[in-house]
DNA sequence: GCGTACTGGATGACGTGTCAACAATACAGG
DNA sequence: CCTGTATTGTTGACACGTCATCCAGTACGC
């Protein structure tokens, strides 16, 4: 930034810090609207709509409980419900009621939903490889994998130590997200 | 995914670039969440907001072009319109008008936005450090670096082959977004 | 000067994300 | 059984992003 700060020096990042840093925000800002994109223009399916896709079609019978979708794409319950209205009014998914529980809900993928996800995954893959893999050496994969890994670590212990209670809806992990 | 492809089989991640890829899409999802909460609830400031504010405080009389701005955040210049629109309901930050270039218009920093930044930047910091860089070593941080500017490299290629002309909104580098 | 093309910027529509509130059901204890 | 509490899921309000479009003003060829 500018200066220093008001009071109780704040410790400014290092040049290099600063670099990687905005780097990589630029990284994850032009990646991330790359692969929106293309996945738009190619299958009219937007990354979200293919994550609960993905996550639909790989229960045996296309056929989930809200919240269990929820835990596994690491999504609040009302960021998915809301997903799942528009999804649903373009013939993506269908709600249908769950007799055992009758405030839940099962979400069905349509046949519609799952050609669409099968149509969008192999070009979603090579995108992903084309800008990232195939230009980063193997041992950056183990780096990213490794910082990531290390930053979520210690997202998981500030939102431990903030209050056991009251993180549920953020704090689950994401089973596997997409590809 | 689940299967193989219909046709061309695609090159699937291996495990380990899955792991990776899942690794980094989540700890980004989360790193900026938590940033963003954090900024919100202690300064009042989203993200967005604060990467405006930072730019025009970088400029010594806080007054900047829009277009000059969206450049320097490397952000689409109707993103940043409706942002400056809200910025400018909540009193952040004011448009004047350019007598060179009748059409355009100045951003201005008020006082309030100025406060509001300089509030917010070393909490941030601390953040960023608390998250990020406390958590890895100097070599991973040059290698954050070094992937980012990897695949920031291959969209800007991607983006040059696909046609010269009609990226000009996305393909611009951000000078430099915050911190 | 005049028509045409380009530029700077705003706007509206719509998809997306967060938060707070709510309805309905489940469930536990008395 | 009845009452309080926790859980499942939806909704509404609002901030944010993208796209397409529009408008005013400038620039440029003639």
């Amino acid at each position: 930034m500018t200066e220093q700060a008001t009071l109780a020096a704040p410790r400014w990042l290092t040049p290099r810090e600063q670099r990687a840093w905005r780097a990589y925000l630029d990284m994850h800002a032009r990646l991330s609207a790359q692969l929106n994109r293309e996945m738009q223009d190619a299958s009219g399916l937007s990354i979200a709509d293919f994550s609960v896709l993905v996550q639909l079609s790989e229960h045996v019978d296309g056929r989930v409980r809200v919240l269990e979708l929820a835990k596994a794409l690491g999504w609040e319950k009302s960021r998915l419900s809301h997903q799942l209205t528009r999804m649903q009014q373009r013939g993506l998914v269908e709600r249908s009621n769950c007799s055992e529980d009758r405030r839940g809900a099962f979400i069905v993928l349509t046949d519609s939903g799952r050609a669409a996800v099968e149509d969008a995954a192999p070009r979603h893959v090579e995108a992903v490889r084309r800008y990232l893999f195939d230009g980063i050496t193997d041992e950056q994969v183990g780096a990213l994998d490794a910082i990531a890994h290390a930053v979520v670590a210690r997202l998981d212990a500030a939102c431990a130590a903030a209050g056991p209670d009251p993180c549920a809806d953020r704090c689950a992990d994401p089973g596997d997200s997409c590809d």
